[in-house]
DNA sequence: TTATTTCCATGATCTATATCAAAATATCTG
DNA sequence: CAGATATTTTGATATAGATCATGGAAATAA
């Protein structure tokens, strides 16, 4: 087997980066990812009085589920995150993934009732959002409602791209763009596109993507045996963008 | 075959019922399903002025697509439109189907830019919401804002249980939610919620729910066999909705 | 540490649904 | 309205990926 050196630093890293988490928001390093962009610093202040920063959950902790009371939105602050549905009959549909800077719970607010469940895929914190206090605020500032409207129709349209991945893509067209996107979502970060951890399990992959753990297993062995990619455990190193990209469907 | 009389009427007979396209949202009868709901009688004098109403589109008249410039949302007045996108080797999948009330090209917001392409399914009209515009007496407005985010929230969140529709289930359950979310919104617009037109093509249903129009056409004859349904071409007949709602999984 | 559980990889087999083919309807167009 | 074109239905066959089965590797607990 290829071996793989150098593994980057799991997300979590940024809470080592910034352990305090009372950092404010001009401070923190995700600013630029995340909702203040764009706010005037008396307008970053007031929002700052209503944000609730988290202490650092484990690994599987419950954000939210769909029995909770909605409350707030969340946004990442460091590690991982997966949502879930559930049909009647109990099977569950991983419907997404969410890394720092990204939100949580956007789906809750036309019904003010959480619509799926979040769960930490690694250790991690959030930034917690109190709705009311948000639309509060949010009253006196159009630019903090014009980024939360940025947000919700961002993550519409890479849903949409997700029903085109679902309802259109071979097992290999799935997992090229899966590992693309998730290379893209990195690199936005200041992480390497190439080098990077996949936080989230085989099976959870292969539920989100409408495909068997089996296969997404397959696939990634037979990428790697073609000098795409290397994978060791949750590690994983892209080592032919240019060929995964062309994969992509 | 069996037969089906009675067929209730299109959503474009909303257009014999309302024929001014120059009515005003206060007078318009999808008001309680549309954008202006909760609005101050002040503000919706404001938001009539920026909205232009369109004239009757024909079938298959294209609303928008990806390379116009990104102007307008919209929301469906009378008929129904199906939104699209395309993998770059040319294969399309239909995202979403739009009745009286709902909104097309709200992922275009992020990005600034039509995300998809939407065409007419039938003769069709619209109501235009110039973007600029709308942000600009939304500034004065929160309430308007909820509302967009609302609805934002919404397509989110039937995007999120589309995504376990293609993902997790079978062929039959896929085509029962379909029928029963029809339904549903046909009923939430004073329609029949058992008797009703399919104003989309089966091989759009069939892109939309990641099966091959074959497979949509036999599910169809076999809930027909069934006594499930009556077909008559694009006209159907829910007979036993119980039964339907039972195989949605 | 060792035991226990969960996760991952790989092989063998099966099946739901796609694909291919062709006839029957429906819908357009001049 | 007749002819042309597109859509829908139904049948026969093929296949991508699911499911079943097993052994080994990590992770977790005791």
């Amino acid at each position: 087997m290829a071996e793989l050196v150098n593994v980057m630093p799991l997300f979590n890293d940024l809470a080592k980066i910034e352990p305090e988490h009372r950092v404010a928001c001009q401070d923190c390093s995700l600013f630029r990812l995340c909702l203040p962009l764009g706010l005037q610093n008396s307008d970053l202040a007031q929002l700052d009085t209503i944000i609730k920063r988290s202490q650092s959950y484990k690994r599987a902790h419950t954000l939210f589920s769909t029995d909770n009371e909605f409350k707030s939105l969340y946004v990442v602050r460091s590690g991982s995150f997966k949502t879930t549905i559930s049909a009647v009959n109990g099977r569950e549909q991983v419907t997404g993934f969410y890394f720092p800077g990204e939100f949580i719970g956007l789906d809750a607010i036309h019904q003010q009732s959480y619509q799926s469940n979040a769960k930490a895929l690694e250790t991690s914190s959030v930034c917690e959002l109190p709705f009311e206090n948000l639309q509060e605020i949010g009253k006196k500032m159009p630019q903090l409602q014009i980024q939360l409207l940025t947000r919700l129709s961002k993550e519409l349209s890479s849903d949409k791209n997700l029903m085109l991945l679902l309802g259109k893509k071979t097992a290999d067209e799935k997992i090229a763009t899966f590992l693309l996107s998730l290379s893209k979502r990195f690199q936005d970060r200041g992480f390497s596109a190439t080098e990077f951890q996949l936080t989230m399990s085989r099976s959870d992959i292969a539920n989100h993507l409408g495909l068997a753990v089996e296969t997404v297993s397959r696939v990634m062995s037979r990428f790697q045996e073609d000098g795409l990619i290397v994978i060791n455990g949750k590690a994983i190193s892209l080592r032919n963008t240019t060929a995964i990209n062309a994969m992509c469907g």
